[in-house]
DNA sequence: AATGAATGAGGGTTCATTCAT
DNA sequence: CATGAATGAACCCTCATTCAT
């Protein structure tokens, strides 16, 4: 054996269990983004996290979980970043309608990394009930402050929709749009999507997002 | 040997060579319906078409020839099935819009098999560039008509709107809705879904496609 | 890639599945006496039968599988032979009973490659209770003979000994010796051993099996 | 630095090295009764001694040497049982004789944990020389306390049989007898295990050993 | 044209061993 | 002395592909 080879090639690091993790999950995730799931291993993943083969399941098992915890991750950052939009807007519910949409379209949340994880998820949810179930408890709390949101707008300003079916609309209008933006990065940009769901803003409650001209 | 009675034969073998391969194809979308894109394997199709192992590359020469095909087939259908609308249709620009948009949420072209194997190629779709080129392909031609209707509408009626704004958000939205549909099947009906879309089409042409109150 | 090294090395063999499921079982028993079971691997074997590494999951689904049937084999092997001595042996009890210890010590029975694979499957059989059973079944149809055999000489004679004692005795002898056969070849033979265990049949029941002198 | 201080802290050192390597030999005798000796690694060895994984290689150097140690520890043991039950007995070479049978169905010796590590070792000993050669150096000892004392019942009681092939078989009915009590604990207990070796003992040596009837 | 036994590269996982702390 | 995070070779197994029949 060559003794020359056992030696490490990089220092032997010492991260806490939570750094490490967080190291791997966001290899993870540049390494969906790059090759796609499917094309995920293992291998991919610790090298991209420049570390070695066995250290994944020294930190999460097996690859189910670290795709599962990947998957939570992603979800978590989401919900995160539309509370903070929701801190940071104004106190009405136009206004906070308008920052949630916004955020959607948000250099850090569409991004293309993300987007690409977003939709190898989906992609797989079919066979795979943890991660519906994952993304579930997402969409209902979101759509639920959603359609609170709506649902207040629609009192205020008389209008005749449905809050929920406005929530679902305003989601699916997101969701996609960002397919559009990952399969057609060309033709279509963040600023264009935000645009186009403004607009929809606009048509549906035309009093509160009303256009100069129509 | 007789020359006659040889065409029919080596006709029939081609016509039969068809027939095994939508047989194939038509196995693929129910495993990936069924289990999903990444433990859809060459076996999993063979035993779906209760045909032996080697009969797949005899076909299609490799397993990415096959889903290629398999995208393809889906692709072209959901194209005839809005060829058909337009041909059943009204004449006028706003009938075929709304023919399009119901497409889009009919029992053929919304039915869960189907919507697995779009988002099962979307969600692969950042690694396998023929994916994205086959899904590009159908996107363009289908915006251009859409955004033509678009744009005799907005004429017509004095909307601001860009048109190819619209045609993006609505397909969008219907993209949007079949995720929800495929992730949500029981909070959302495909019924409700329309009922959303075309809402977005009252919205944005209110002339048009007015509602009775707003 | 090398086009030459795709090339099979040797000619296709096929063999019904039944030879192949025997070839790959005694190339197992064979990997087990050379190396052990515990070095014995999926590689080991396939090498051993000079086949590739895939066809054992492919013949036994795994190896665990591989393993059992590997014991099962060897168990019923040894039924065979003692089934067989009974068949060509006199009629009665003791002649009966000589011929199941003279096949103890038979060629057949007692080589080396067979005693470590019963010793190698008894040594794993605390953590399989699989293995457990398997020589459970075989033991309690055996010991039943045999001490059906002692009972009637017992009789016959006499003597005041318990007959299920007599056949514990009896089969522990034989096992004892076998485990001294394989840990101690050069001083103990195959002969020897036999001739140890028929003193035993001779001081048990000195009438039917007396010695010359005593 | 103050010599006198140092020697005390050498020496407990020394003996708390000695406490380490006891003590994971204990935890290993554990682990194999336990899972098996396949499944036993370090780090179950570890977490039976409730220690870390580090500690073996550190106290033992390999896992080889740990397993190597294990097997010396049990041999020892055994060693050690028998020199003593032989001088506890009385003088005459039959009392002698059955206090060594006596030891092998012993509490402490013929305990579960002790069979199953014995076996453990002997399956493996195929293909590890060096656990046959502690066996054996242990066997020989064995055999020629056993052949000595047998050669002089045989001397005294003028009975015809080989000493050496009467040695042999009473170790070989012990050790069979003890495979019975690991496989087949329900239906033979130590003491009727016992019981049938000193029926052995006097079938060989009725003069001495001598049943009531015969 | 069709079958399915066979191949072997590559996947996830385990685990003895190393080493910074 | 002791720890436990990290390594990487080697394991079992899957599966796209080949090919004799």
């Amino acid at each position: 054996m060559n003794e020359i080879a056992k030696r490490p090639r990089t220092k032997r690091r010492t991260a806490s269990k939570q750094e490490r993790k967080a190291q791997l999950i966001k290899a993870t995730i540049r390494s969906i983004a790059k090759h796609g799931l499917s094309v995920t291993t293992m291998a991919s993943v610790a090298k991209e996290a420049r570390l070695s083969q066995g250290i994944i399941n020294l930190h999460f098992q097996s690859k189910d979980r670290l795709l599962e915890e990947t998957l939570r991750y992603v979800v978590d950052e989401y919900r995160l970043a539309w509370f903070k939009a929701l801190d940071n807007s104004g106190e009405s519910a136009p206004e906070k309608l308008a920052a949630l949409v916004r955020v959607d379209f948000d250099k850090q949340v569409c991004q293309r990394n993300k987007l690409a994880v977003w939709f190898a998820f989906w992609g797989e949810s079919r066979s795979r009930p943890t991660y519906r179930q994952i993304c579930a408890e997402r969409d209902k709390e979101y759509r639920q402050v959603l359609s609170g949101l709506c649902a207040e707008i629609i009192r205020q300003g008389g209008y005749a929709s449905n809050p929920e079916h406005v929530a679902y609309g305003l989601s699916a209008m997101s969701e996609g749009l960002w397919l559009d933006l990952l399969l057609n990065p060309v033709d279509l940009t963040p600023e264009q999507a935000l645009g186009i769901s403004m607009g929809y803003l606009q048509d549906i409650f035309p009093q509160h997002f009303g256009r100069a001209t129509k």
